[in-house]
RNA sequence: GGCCCCAUCGUCUAGCGGUCUAGGACGUUGCCCUCUCAAGGCAAAGGUCACGGGUUCGAAUCCCGUUGGGGCCA
């Protein structure tokens, strides 16, 4: 294959849901392959065997699929134990042969070497170094260990762990997309393990083992990764690989600059939805958090699907500095779209939020859409229409009163009686209706208006008059006067 | 504790040595529109570009230090 094929991957743990910083580096992961035609891979990190869940792993899934950021191989959604792909399996669990093989070549290399040190021991030494004020790495006590030590201490019972054997004479330095070159002298990096003592292989040793084999060109990550990037780097030479190119973009945080976490509000994917958001509003302001155009440009629009995105995106424009979540900016944008949707496409993205709303699907997306400009989430649909499906509403009557409307009691059957006599009973007939009427009482359009606005909603709030009097019908609109009427007169409002 | 990273309005950011008396967006306030609430339009307030030193004729922009924040290792 072309080796400057751009291929990169997400590479979650499924020890949780996905919450939006993962989905920030998944977003940046698709919208870069996407731009330079490139492979988007997804492979599942699940060597956490006590924390991984299959549970987790489905949400990660959905949470992905209802963002809209399909891979282009990966594990079957339909069917997670089938992959698609050329580099299949893509469930770290399933390579752990490969890991194993590629541990033994590098030991056959000299570079790793077995440590036979006792968990007390190493504790022993850290406090040790706590003490005296140093760091505390390993004292790579067992680096040059003769057979005979070994055999000794396999004889004792005791287990081995592989532990690379890092070069302490030069400095390890990479390219970093986003923060240009990152140096780490190498006598800060200790003798990292590779293979622990359960056989199982560590998180960096897989990573680079499965970015190699899976030809990964980019790793764009979050940057909690970046000093575990170094190691990496040693691992690559000492393989004799390539590296790819790294891009380490900054974290998101709560709104009091720590760590984004539960307790700032919604971080799980899932949650956006429950809440209302639409997942392009989601993508869209998730995109912006620690990028920009060169004109700060906010709306991405959907003309084309993700085209604008895709093309205004540039890994080179990425902020090194961690980006505040901002839910009122979000819930702005998510206005934003909700008001771009047709009809069809608001009443399918309401419904799921109307559940207790019983009506003909044609009234229901002209009820829904009379509230259009309104809705900041989708489930602020409910709250918003209620009045519309039930006849028992309840009637603010504070509100009524407030405007201290003169002869409210004539008011009140005159529009009665006028919208008995109106045959058409349309939007603009309804309008010329209630003007002329006004003008005949002489009273201001306001009070003849609020009060027909009161007795068909039981306030003073909602969509436009003459449209929701049309999209509730004559019939409703009279019954609701007669209604009102009654209970105006027991709350001793006249 | 060690190392790494970062630092422009409350927040997201533009800016990459002179065009910056620092631009846009959210939020806030006011006005307009208007049958209400919204939406929309217009306008305003809000930043001594974290601080202190340099470099330069000239710095938000380059260098050093300090402070603050974040991350990783344990």
């Amino acid at each position: 294959m072309a080796s400057n094929q751009v291929r990169v991957r997400f590479a979650p743990s499924p020890t949780g849901f996905l919450h939006v910083g993962g989905a920030r580096t998944a977003l940046f992961n698709f919208l870069f392959a996407k731009k330079l035609k490139g492979t988007f891979v997804l492979r599942i990190e699940d060597t956490d065997e006590m924390r991984s869940s299959d549970q987790s792993t489905l949400q990660i899934f959905e949470s992905m699929k209802w963002l809209g950021l399909s891979w282009d191989e990966g594990p079957d959604p339909e069917d997670p134990a089938k992959s698609k792909g050329p580099h299949a399996p893509y469930f770290q669990m399933q390579r752990v042969d490969l890991y194993r093989k590629h541990a033994e070549e590098l030991k056959a290399k000299g570079v790793l070497y077995e440590c036979y040190c006792s968990e007390e021991e190493l504790d022993a030494d850290r406090k040790h170094a706590m003490l005296e004020k140093r760091p505390p790495r390993y004292s790579k006590r067992c680096r040059h260990l003769t057979d005979e030590q070994k055999a000794k201490a396999q004889a004792q019972g005791r287990k081995a762990v592989y532990r690379f054997a890092v070069p302490t004479d030069q400095e390890v330095a990479f390219d970093d997309i986003v923060r240009e070159r990152v140096v780490f002298p190498a006598d800060q990096l200790e003798d990292f393990i590779v293979i622990k003592s359960s056989g199982g292989p560590t998180y960096n040793f897989c990573c680079v083992v499965d970015d190699h084999l899976m030809e990964i060109s980019h790793v764009i990550r979050g940057d909690d990764h970046i000093s575990n990037t170094p190691k990496q780097v040693l691992l690559y030479k000492a393989f004799g690989w390539q590296p790819p190119k790294f891009a380490h973009i900054s974290m998101i945080l709560g709104a009091d600059g720590s760590r984004l976490s539960k307790r700032h509000g919604a971080t799980g994917v899932m949650d956006f939805r429950e809440q209302g958001y639409l997942p392009y509003a989601v993508v869209n302001y998730l995109a912006l958090l620690g990028f920009a155009t060169t004109d700060s440009q906010d709306i991405f629009d959907t003309d084309k699907g993700w085209d604008m995105l895709v093309e205004k995106f540039e890994l080179e424009r990425c902020q090194k500095s961690p980006a505040v979540f901002d839910y009122t900016k979000l819930t702005w944008m998510n206005g934003i779209y909700i008001r771009r949707l047709s009809k069809d496409q608001l009443l399918d993205a309401v419904r799921p939020y109307l559940t207790g709303a019983a009506a003909p699907v044609s009234q229901l997306k002209e009820f829904v859409a009379l509230e259009q400009e309104k809705y900041q989430l989708l489930s602020d649909a409910p709250k918003l229409l209620d009045f519309f499906f039930t006849e028992t509403y309840a009637y603010r009557w504070e509100e009524l009163k407030a405007l201290k409307i003169e002869g409210l009691e004539q008011v009140y059957q005159e529009l009665e009686a006028e919208c008995a006599k109106l045959v058409d009973f349309s939007c603009a007939a309804i309008e010329q209706m209630l003007k002329g009427l006004a003008k005949r009482l002489g009273k201001k359009n306001a009070h003849v208006f609020h009060p027909l606005r009161f007795a068909v909603s039981g306030r003073l709030q909602g969509p436009s008059l003459f449209h929701m009097a049309e999209a509730l019908g004559k019939d409703k609109v009279i019954s609701r006067l007669k209604r009102l009427a009654l209970e105006r007169v027991a709350a001793g409002i006249s």
